[in-house]
DNA sequence: AAATCAGACAACCGCTCCCGA
DNA sequence: TTCGGGAGCGGTTGTCTGATT
């Protein structure tokens, strides 16, 4: 269903993801977001372009992207939109939770096309025979092809299957994950977030740009995953944290630091 | 059983848009 | 106002898989 892997000049690989790549990829972004696509894969150890990486979060990776067959309802939806709309699959996509506009895109030319242009097709055939002959529009097959969500299907239980792999990733998110060794981390990160060791207060915090909402979850580990699991955290960082901390709760005086990166804290007596 | 074909979809490419300097 | 860099978008390609011959 995918490329060969393979490399281009620049030694960048292309093709299909592996599923450490996948991991790596998931493992930063959750840890650091995603400040900069084009610099992201050097810090996360990956030989890929910062498009392709963006590109395989944005529709495979991130939480809550729906999997499998389109509903009914999806489907009628899409052939509205774009009748409409034309080809602003994203604008289409966005109408449709969990759905990417890739995935609608994809659907599109493989399936919902033909059908439009088929009905399209039978509607005229039926109008020339009516203009000729009204009686010969009674024997007229309109059952199927002008049935154009006949086909459709629920939601397939293979949409758990393919959570499967994120799932069980999330699921070995356990304090190691947070307390794992620095040796394999970015040099520029390590030395941004390591600048106050002193101050390791550790509290977990996330942050929901669209409802421009942060939850402070202190030290709790569990509340946070709920949180990121149910997709209403954008981002997160652990005081201290530069940045925009207007709608950070007062409790959480920023310390002033030269970091542009999230600041981490690692400090072991926080999970145990 | 092997070869062929068509459908599905992951991923790449190039263009446009947006934003900050 | 202009320019450059990064992100986003849509078109297209290439490979895999299941169905058919």
């Amino acid at each position: 269903m995918a490329r060969t892997p393979y490399c281009d000049k620049s030694g960048m690989r292309k093709g299909t993801w592996t599923a450490e790549e996948d991991r790596k990829l998931i493992a930063y972004v959750t840890r650091y977001g995603c400040w900069n696509w084009r610099q992201l894969p050097k810090f996360a150890g990956l030989s890929r372009c910062g498009k392709s990486c963006r590109l395989r979060w944005l529709n495979y990776l991130r939480p809550n992207i729906k999997r499998g067959n389109f509903t009914e309802q999806e489907e009628e939806l899409i052939i509205r939109m774009h009748k409409n709309l034309g080809n602003r699959w994203s604008v289409i996509a966005a109408e449709l939770p969990g759905r990417t506009d890739n995935e609608v895109k994809n659907h599109w030319h493989t399936s919902l096309k033909k059908r439009v242009i088929h009905n399209k097709n039978t509607i005229s055939n039926e109008e020339t025979l009516v203009t000729k002959s009204p009686a010969s529009s009674q024997i007229a097959d309109i059952s199927g092809p002008l049935s154009p969500f006949s086909s459709s299907s629920e939601f397939s239980s293979t949409a758990e299957d393919d959570f499967g792999f994120l799932d069980a990733f999330i699921e070995s998110m356990d304090e190691s994950f947070w307390l794992d060794d620095l040796s394999n981390t970015p040099s520029e990160i390590v030395q941004n977030n390591i600048n106050d060791t002193t101050n390791n207060d550790g509290v977990l915090v996330s942050h929901n740009h669209s409802s421009n909402e942060s939850f402070v979850h202190g030290n709790d580990f569990s509340s946070f995953l709920d949180a990121y699991t149910e997709s209403t955290v954008d981002s997160f960082w652990t005081h201290p944290y530069e940045g925009d901390m207007s709608h950070v709760p007062a409790q959480l005086t920023p310390l002033p630091m030269e970091s542009e990166y999230f600041s981490i804290v690692y400090d072991e007596d926080i999970w145990s």
